[in-house]
DNA sequence: AAATTCTCCTGAAGGC
DNA sequence: TGCCTTCAGGAGAATT
């Protein structure tokens, strides 16, 4: 499952291969993602240019001359440069026919979706709410501190929400509670702003380290097969439940949050 | 207003 | 071996 870490990685891989191209046609075989992919969206980005690729939370930015494509990989979207004359596969919902390659989108959750906004993008309802980037200096502990006071829903759920801080999904929510020795049922208003700093830094450094994982996979996502990144870094909590806490030994406990599995240690997470 | 639950979907995994 | 059920989860929508 993409995490901002692995979309970033997916810029990154594709942009350098469309930037400044024409793009020629949308090939749409299955437009029944999350929200169907608009009828008229080829009519729309059909001899457009292609001025730059970016990332908001864990959307995909594709930057035209009128506006833009939004994108979002789902759970099990992906994102890969091919060649015209490969033959598309089951789940491959679509393609962004550009003069020297193709976008291939595939999706078997079709979980994800391809929707059009003329500029600025920011107007779009899906991009408008968004909280702070987690990577940049508007993340910081003002800005969760403002957020958690007088909250009381569990610490978790707060982070994992994008109106508060964009791109922190369930793996790393985990292990940036771990990371931090907090527990992911504290109710949010009842986090120290000094434990809120802690925080703040974890899921800073969580993501920095998946990125830098992400990027060693690069070759592997782009290939087709191999693990997403996180699969390859260590991780602490998630997926371990009953399994002894790296730190205390501790078996790790599992409860649910907000429908997400969630892992912790009962002693070292308070 | 805030918090929780529901919803979309398919492939993997587990049970018998 | 095969069929069934359960689970996973991003995040907006619906509900409490």
């Amino acid at each position: 499952m993409p995490e901002l870490p692995e979309v970033e990685t997916t810029c990154a891989g594709i942009a350098p291969h469309i930037t400044g191209q024409l793009l020629r046609k949308v090939e749409v075989r299955d437009g029944r993602l999350r929200w169907p992919i608009p009828e008229d969206l080829n009519e729309i980005v059909a001899g457009q240019t292609l001025v730059k690729v970016t990332r908001r939370g864990k959307y995909v930015l594709m930057h035209f001359q009128t506006g833009g494509l939004i994108g979002h990989l789902g759970m099990t979207g992906s994102m890969r440069i091919v060649t015209a004359d490969e033959p598309p596969a089951y789940h491959d919902h679509f393609d962004l026919c550009f003069d020297d390659c193709l976008v291939r989108y595939r999706d078997p959750r079709r979980f994800g979706s391809l929707l059009w906004q003329d500029y600025p993008l920011e107007e779009h309802a899906l991009l408008a709410d968004l909280g702070p980037e987690p990577l940049t200096d508007d993340f910081n502990v003002d800005v969760l501190h403002t957020a958690c006071k007088g909250k009381k829903q569990p610490i978790k759920t707060l982070i994992m929400d994008s109106k508060k801080v964009v791109g922190v999904g369930n793996i790393y929510a985990n292990e940036a509670l771990f990371m931090a020795g907090i527990n992911p049922n504290r109710q949010a208003g009842r986090v120290s702003r000094k434990r809120l700093a802690v925080l703040v830094e974890a899921i800073k450094q969580v993501l920095a380290d998946a990125i830098k994982q992400g990027g060693t996979t690069l070759r592997n996502f782009v290939d087709s097969e191999g693990n997403p990144g996180y699969f390859k870094q260590q991780l602490q909590v998630y997926g371990r439940t009953g399994k002894p806490c790296r730190h205390c030994g501790e078996a790790l406990i599992e409860v649910r949050l907000g429908q997400r599995s969630t892992v912790y240690c009962r002693h070292c997470q308070r």
